[in-house]
DNA sequence: TTGTAGGCGTTATCAT
DNA sequence: ATGATAACGCCTACAA
């Protein structure tokens, strides 16, 4: 019950080594009969190769990095969790790493995996990624966080704004407001260009008043004090409906209104982002878009195993998204 | 700026290279200059040991496994963020999979763990766990959901939740209903006699009337029933105070007594476990006890990398729970 | 304290 | 299609 390696798998097959490594490789060149007594005295012996031997000389870990700036966020603990359903499909397991959205760790995390030799890094950027550089002729996928330069997969924010908003609109609504992500961020950018998408193509759009956009982080906190923003005027050039770029800031712009005496949906609709589980937890249940998780995450895992081809520099693939109609929202009361 | 090995160096520093290697492993008996000149030369050529040529030479990988239900449990995901910064300051990675719950998964994932040759593995057992084994000879701590043969850690759930229902006992509730985790959960039983105790030390509780208890399992949606259940008698049968032995059952049962008009705190008091992010988004605010989630992780992380003494096999190391107060408790209305 | 050399378990090259 | 054998890059006795 000691360590049984390769050589004793050959001895007991009357094979050489080298043919009991074809076999583990599923080399074509193998015959076979000679191949079903191997993995019959493979599975005998209980044998399992040696992943740090095998990775020495062929230089592959099926090992696969993900680098993510918050595992707490609900968003992210999905996507790997997806990566790791599809990975480990495919004999891969996953590391994981978290920056906290800090460059200087992120940048370490990055070099602790190249040292590590793994096959692939899926990346979500930190938000002040602009100050590292990657570590070339390692496969590395960008997701989410899309930036110029590395093959990227994401979801299709922008049309996924805009699919949201447009179902506020075919309820009546006018005057919507949008919480926007940090001004820095590319997708937080892509879903306010959604936003502005879609009012542009609808009518009645260019009234004057103040402006139905307000800038915040994608937490709870910042939500709610963009809502406030937003609800804090009369009746009439108050928003009847708003979009938050993240379901967190839906949720905080809830409490917002909730705290204004707003009740929702009757007097004001919310349409969320992202679609994580906490949507329809609350009371009452968030209308938000959807994000196809699991196929960014399947893509990004694809294209490391070179399953799938991988998306050129500047044109990312891009997943649909989808409304998920819950109880935030309803047609516009008249003023 | 190809491969640069650890023969380079040793040329470069005029050494040997078991004395780099030294140098790599911290051995005692190495120069002080030496040590310095050769870690000066490892930085200009920017020299990386291969972890793979190292583990199979030393039999240690600088790995830890963890394996949990779901990834996508927020108790969970802070838990392996917790660790994999615990493990990164000390120059270990994580090894991320989930079992789904799963008993066959979990088996085959922590198979994979052992061929991967990880140091150690920090293990949440899925529900059906007994159906395994786990192979002897690996490190191995059992997290959270302690199971009798194997060093575990967790939270002390007993305590805790007495401490919360001492809350609700401060504030003058009697009537305190429990909703309970599944009856096959470790943790939930703990949780039930933390209940149990701090009732049986109060006054008034062994009142007639229909039971208070209602078992659920840990998710939202049965926490609503469970509250629907416990909250749909007549107002003097009905418990005042609410303990939920999850942060998501918690919720549900809010839910489910704002469905049945009946307002929280004035007429229904709520307290929740574990004190996920999400507890402090609610409206009103959940009161919660929270676990120690990142000392937990750290410990574990610590008794793999031998810094800390492994618990013995049925003393588990626990760690003291927290009551969080939020704005979902107060004195109960007269009858 | 430092150098030398053998071998860890596998894969890949070259024959056969 | 299979066998023999030399690496792969490092650690660790052992020797000096």
């Amino acid at each position: 019950m000691s360590k049984v390696g390769i050589r004793d798998v050959a001895k007991l097959a009357g094979v050489s080594t080298g043919t009991v490594s074809r076999v583990l490789n599923d080399h074509p060149s193998v015959t076979k009969d000679v191949r079903a007594r191997v993995e019959g005295i493979i599975k005998d012996l209980g044998y399992l190769p040696d992943p740090s031997a095998r990775s020495m000389r062929s230089k592959v870990s099926r090992l696969i990095g993900i680098v993510i700036p918050d595992l707490t966020n609900p968003f992210f603990s999905e996507l790997v969790q997806s990566a790791e359903q599809a990975a480990a499909n495919h004999g891969y397991n996953i590391i994981v790493m978290t920056s906290l959205d800090h460059a200087a760790k992120e940048a370490d995390r990055i070099r602790q995996l190249t040292s590590r030799k793994v096959d692939g890094i899926i990346l979500v950027p930190s938000n002040d990624f602009h100050t590292i550089k990657l570590p070339k002729g390692l496969p590395i996928v960008v997701v989410d966080r899309l930036m110029p330069g590395y093959s990227g997969i994401a979801s299709d924010h922008r049309n996924g704004v805009r699919l949201g908003v447009e179902h506020l609109l075919k309820l009546g609504h006018r005057r919507i407001g949008f919480i926007s992500g940090p001004g820095d961020s590319v997708p937080a950018n892509d879903r306010l260009r959604g936003y502005l998408d879609a009012m542009e193509q609808a009518d009645g759009t260019k009234m004057a008043g103040p402006p139905l956009i307000a800038e915040a982080a994608f937490d709870y906190e910042s939500g709610r004090s963009a809502g406030n923003y937003l609800l804090a005027r009369a009746r009439n050039e108050r928003p009847t409906a708003i979009f938050a770029s993240s379901d967190q800031q839906a949720i905080g712009c809830m409490r917002a209104a909730h705290d204004l005496g707003i009740p929702i949906p009757a007097a004001l609709s919310i349409v969320g982002f992202d679609g994580i589980p906490l949507a329809s937890m609350t009371t009452p249940r968030l209308t938000t878009v959807k994000q196809p998780i699991q196929d960014v995450a399947a893509a990004a895992v694809a294209v490391l195993l070179n399953k799938r081809t991988a998306p050129a520099l500047d044109n990312p693939i891009l997943f649909p998204c989808e409304v998920l109609e819950g109880e935030t929202t309803a047609p516009p009361q008249p003023d």
